[in-house]
RNA sequence: GGUGACAUGGCCGAGAGGCUAGGCACGGGUCUGCAACACCCUUUACGGGGGUUCGAAUCCCUCUGUCACCUCCA
């Protein structure tokens, strides 16, 4: 498979991607609510994506990749409570201001992405930065007749755009199979249909979050920020739009029809906002999703740091990492600690692989292409990854093909006589080949080098063993231990309540 | 009720008409002062029942089970 081929949700098919303006590629994931800590279902949309972004921008596209951060909360329950905003009630609950609490988890979100080695976007826009453009794009939704005003609050008109477009492709819904779903919900007086969703919502008085409209006070709809800030960066029609499986519907396809009503209302085609739709599966819990509705969460620190019950450990996140990228993205995924003790161990297995191949490579000789077979190995690797990853970005097979070399490597390492009649090459070739996929690619990192806590340990350790050496009076080998330290920089300093150590780096 | 998925060996998970995916775990062995690592061997699966085919885990029908969406959710 010699170029990229998507799942497109809006065709069901994988098709090969093409850009609309090569070599520039947009693309755009809708980014987290900031009304909580991140947890594991985060990471997936973060994670899968991420390696689409960085396989991009490997094969010479310039990519503008733009993930949103939501600091408008969507309405927490519309029905039972009044419409009161995510972020606003999570306010309340710690006396804050929304924006206080919209800070704190964007910067949180932050963190754990950056321990997830999921690369910051090209921009990462803010839902209460774009109000303007927001209510721009209401406007026109409005002008082109495929939205009403009632009460200071503006809806959309679904049945209205059905009739030239056709609402629902997305997640292929029809019309009248939804409005069943809906006859048994009452209340929603305002809106004409219960299809029909909010642009903008009028403000009460005690709404925290609130600004200037044509419509008068208020915030804006569910919707509407994702396609306002999507096509203000990356046009009226880009290339590629992801997300979680659960924003399918009804969100991407409110998107999609405000789009479509506000910048081709004349076309009859529809263009879909963007034409590859990417969506996620999700990941469950003991079969179950895990959400923040279903209370059955676990936060990404949780997991790093074990303070969870359902979990018998701390994972690393370059674990958590691997162990998404061992499945499909769009297969769900179940949690257990089993399969991340197991995706643990694999990961540590192709780390130190890489780890000795960076070691050995160093001594290798200068031996170039010689017509030995052994090449094969290095490229056919190359060529296995390439075509698992243009299969509809299959990181699972990829991972497959990385370990399909250990046995030879691992082989090789131990035997001296085979790895000095092998040209030199062929190693720098393989570190080449096994860095860009598991490093820049899969955006796998090594196994961190000691810490500080372990030097601690280590030091503590030399100097009882040298306490040891002086009980037995083996002043040889105490004044050893400290001259041998005494050569890295390191002072060992002998007192009547024990022993300290310092480094001191020497001034050249 | 409507819509859409999925069921793969002890576990996790790719694959999608013929060719051992892979990882983890288990058992046996080599190496090793012990251990770890590594290597070798062993274990061969596709929910049930029909059908299409020379051949099906892979296509079709059917049954069973699980899940998701239809309301905020990655």
């Amino acid at each position: 498979m010699n170029s990229l081929q998507l799942y497109n949700t809006l065709t069901r098919t994988k098709a090969i991607f093409e850009p609309l303006n090569p070599p520039f590629v947009g693309m755009y994931l809708c980014g987290p609510t900031v009304y909580g800590y991140a947890h594991l279902g985060h990471a997936r949309p973060a994670i899968s994506f991420d390696v689409l972004f960085r396989y991009l921008k490997h094969q010479g596209y310039q990519v503008r990749y733009v993930r949103n951060i939501t600091d408008v909360g969507h309405l927490a329950d519309e029905v039972n409570d009044r419409g009161e905003d995510k972020l606003i009630r999570q306010a309340k609950l710690e006396q804050l201001e929304p924006m206080e609490v919209a800070q704190r988890f964007t910067d949180a979100y932050h963190i754990d992405m950056d321990a997830l080695e999921v690369l910051r976007p090209s921009i990462e826009p803010r839902a209460t930065g774009h109000i303007p453009e927001q209510i721009r794009l209401i406007q026109e939704i409005l002008a082109n007749g495929f939205a009403y005003e009632a009460h200071g609050s503006v809806y959309f008109n679904v049945r209205k755009y059905n009739e030239s477009y056709p609402y629902g492709t997305l997640s292929g819904r029809k019309i009248e199979d939804l409005m069943e779903g809906y006859r048994t919900l009452e209340g929603q007086d305002e809106k004409q249909s219960p299809l029909d969703f909010a642009l903008w919502k009028k403000a009460t008085p005690e709404h925290l979050m609130q600004w200037d409209s044509p419509w008068g006070r208020g915030y804006p709809g569910w919707h509407i920020e994702c396609t306002a800030m999507s096509t203000r960066y990356l046009g009226t029609t880009f290339d590629i739009h992801c997300g979680g499986l659960d924003l399918m519907f009804p969100h991407h396809e409110a998107e999609i029809a405000q789009a479509n009503a506000a910048f081709h209302p004349c076309e009859g085609t529809h263009r879909n906002e963007a034409r590859t739709w990417l969506h996620c599966n999700l990941i469950t819990i003991n079969g179950q999703k895990m959400g923040k509705s279903l209370n059955n969460f676990i936060t990404l620190q949780q997991l790093f740091t074990g303070n969870h019950p359902a979990l018998e450990r701390a994972y690393a996140p370059m674990v958590v990492r691997f162990f998404i990228l061992q499945s499909h993205y769009r297969s769900t995924l179940d949690f257990s600690n089993d399969a991340l003790t197991a995706a643990g161990k694999a990961y540590r297995k192709l780390s130190d692989l890489l780890y000795s191949l960076q070691q050995l490579v160093l001594y290798a000789n200068d031996v170039e292409d010689d017509g030995n077979p052994v090449w094969e190995i290095p490229r056919n690797l190359e060529k296995n990854c390439l075509d698992s990853i243009n299969d509809d970005l299959n990181t699972a097979k990829v991972i497959a093909h990385l370990f399909g070399v250990s046995t030879w490597f691992n082989t090789l390492k131990q035997d001296v006589k085979l790895l000095q009649s092998l040209p030199g090459q062929v190693l720098k070739k393989m570190v080449n080949v096994y860095e860009t996929w598991f490093q820049e690619i899969l955006g796998l990192q090594l196994i961190e080098p000691p810490s500080k806590e372990i030097l601690a340990g280590v030091m503590e350790l030399v100097i009882s063993f040298r306490q040891q050496a002086k009980l037995a009076k083996d002043y040889a080998s105490a004044d050893k231990i400290r001259e041998e330290l005494q050569l890295l920089n390191i002072t060992l300093k002998d007192s009547r309540e024990g022993t300290y150590w310092s480094y001191e780096p020497k001034q050249e």
